[in-house]
DNA sequence: ATCGTTCCTGTAGGAACTCTACAGGAATCT
DNA sequence: AGATTCCTGTAGAGTTCCTACAGGAACGAT
């Protein structure tokens, strides 16, 4: 078990944190979603029925592409990468989200 | 016109919105989503198909209360105000804002 | 007094995203 | 051989949001 700290509710944002991911280096799901736990310092808790889904969407989108790849400890899994408009589409969503962010933290400050 | 700036997406925050607006103030319906543009600098945008709605889903579950009131515009409204659980809502709704915007922070800028 | 506009409240239908739950293959460890 | 870890998916439902529509009442202008 050892329970990564339950959270869920990824508010519209997993496109982003998985474009972000990629960015850093080319990776497969199960990867992926291991490492937006460790970036979020254990908060963040992807589910795969919300990962893989969202992949075949950022592929079919043309932001992502992937291919079938062995990793280090000698198992099949697919690769994903980001592409040129993927990279375009982080950082404009990326910047959305700063904005976004920024906005709720307005009125959350508000008195 | 005028457009206030077209902004849409409410990534799940709206009721977290609503829900601060209305702990500044007890307000109706058209205010709360005047005021969320304000204090958002134009960023936010409401739509009555998402505020009304979510207005009622708050109601049922009993975070606010409401009832019909005159503005000072002599119009008729129905004022919407906070509950004592609402208010408790809101006080975790806010703490989990500020720790899922925290984390997907650190993720964007992961280098 | 009528017309257009602002203020204000809603509803209907659909689209998008996430969650829970399920299913399974292949490699490694015991 | 059996259990566990790694890894990829699918199905179905629930929630939330958006677009578009509908309408009443007060106000201002002509």
């Amino acid at each position: 078990m050892a329970e990564p700290a339950g959270s869920d509710v990824l508010r519209g944002t997993l496109d982003l944190l998985i474009l972000k991911t990629l960015s850093l280096e080319p990776m497969h799901g199960w990867g992926i979603s291991q490492r937006i736990q460790e970036l979020s310092r254990g908060l963040l808790d992807v589910n795969q029925g919300s990962l893989y889904p969202a992949l075949q969407r950022l592929e079919h989108r043309g932001w992502v592409t992937s291919r079938w790849g062995t990793t280090e400890n000698n198992r099949k899994a697919r690769y994903y990468s980001l592409t040129a408009r993927g990279q375009q589409g982080l950082t404009h969503e990326a910047e959305d989200w700063r904005r976004y962010a920024g906005a709720v933290g307005w009125i959350l400050e508000a008195t």
